[in-house]
DNA sequence: TTGCCATCAGAACGGTCATTCTGGAAACCG
DNA sequence: CGGTTTCCAGAATGACCGTTCTGATGGCAA
């Protein structure tokens, strides 16, 4: 019972996990089903039978991304009357990461979306997906806000919430890019300045 | 006479433009030199004659594209007394641009920093000088503007140009994912909205 | 014409890719 | 214990990778 879902580590999905990160830091042409084998120690002829191929893999992995790593990022914005203050606090909290490892590796689904998403329609598909779950989320608790009067009641959720996710791409990108850290945690600065700045005229 | 820097097409460079072109679309990894070849009409050993080999070619492209590309976009930016008019101006042709065909391929310096710049220190150093010229581009403007009292005499040139700089690799991450057209258009809003925004209280 | 050099197209090279096969070990069941 | 099924490690496969070599072609000087 040494199979990818069940792995003999401490925790159930280890496999997925460490194939995960390969692909998040190498991305997914540059990760090979070798490289794979050799980081999880699975077999490599079980994982033809489990995900097709490759790509069955990879489009497995997006979505342990989105339950693992995506929903616990946007865990503070998910409530249902979450408003400005989370989406601050969703943004500020990159501020910490950068500090950490991760915080050099920026975002699988950024990643995919500038490497492959114009190759393969289903990895487009599931990209996505994910921007509008993403978009969702935001719009959400921009309206939230809206209603309650901590921004214009003439702001468009709908075009705020474009530009969030639109500036979350561009803080995942510099943050995997060789610029120096202290511009990307301006960067941040800027998005948390720009939503200080729409909450400061709510007219 | 037939080398890359003088093809027997009409404009100098012809085939370097096109090998852009390819490595745009397509990206570093996803491009091969029997594509590069075909693509071009080159010859495959005379390249390596002139480059080295793929990398050498493909930060030669890299210069070609600061000149070519980088520089067309940013022109209206480099005048020495640019302010905050041309800031905006830069960031208001993506609308146009996002109608054609290039609207969909991004930037090749961003796409290059997600790919590749954690797996080729020397092409990381390519793209981080691109992005520190980008930088200084948005700072000297930044300055100028604050100068002129368009924004407030509190604003830090420095942190704002980092923000514009995330926020140009963000507009070009989301114009190469494959997200609605009408949702980067509203990113393009969004940062126009935050230049206003920080114009209209030069306090 | 003859010799020379640059340039060419395409074959060849060793390596790695994603994928499949194989022979045997391990586990299960009566 | 024997028989069956499951699963595994590693080899094999054919294609393609970046890179190099080879032998032919074409212009040019004398």
């Amino acid at each position: 019972m040494d199979r990818w879902e069940q792995g003999d580590s401490e925790n159930t999905g280890d496999r997925l996990q460490r194939a995960m990160e390969l692909f998040w830091r190498q991305g997914y042409y540059d990760t090979s089903v070798s490289d794979l084998v050799a980081e999880t120690g699975a077999n490599r002829y079980g994982l033809y039978g489990e995900y097709g191929n490759k790509q069955g893999l990879f489009r497995e992995i997006l979505r342990v991304y989105g339950r693992e790593v995506t929903a616990r990022m946007t865990a503070v914005m998910s409530a249902p009357d979450a408003s400005l203050a989370e989406i601050r606090a969703f943004f500020a909290q990159f501020l910490d990461i950068l500090e950490t490892p991760r915080g050099q590796m920026g975002c699988l689904v950024c990643n995919t979306a500038t490497e492959v998403s114009d190759q393969d329609a289903d990895i487009a598909a599931d990209i996505a997906d994910h921007l509008a779950s993403q978009r969702g989320l935001f719009r959400a608790a921009l309206a939230n806000a809206r209603d309650k009067g901590e921004i214009a009641a003439s702001a468009d959720p709908e075009i705020l919430a474009d530009h969030c996710v639109g500036s979350l791409m561009g803080l995942m990108g510099y943050a995997r890019s060789p610029a120096p850290r202290e511009a990307v945690r301006n960067h941040v600065k800027g998005i948390l300045g720009f939503l200080d700045a729409i909450a400061r005229n709510p007219e």
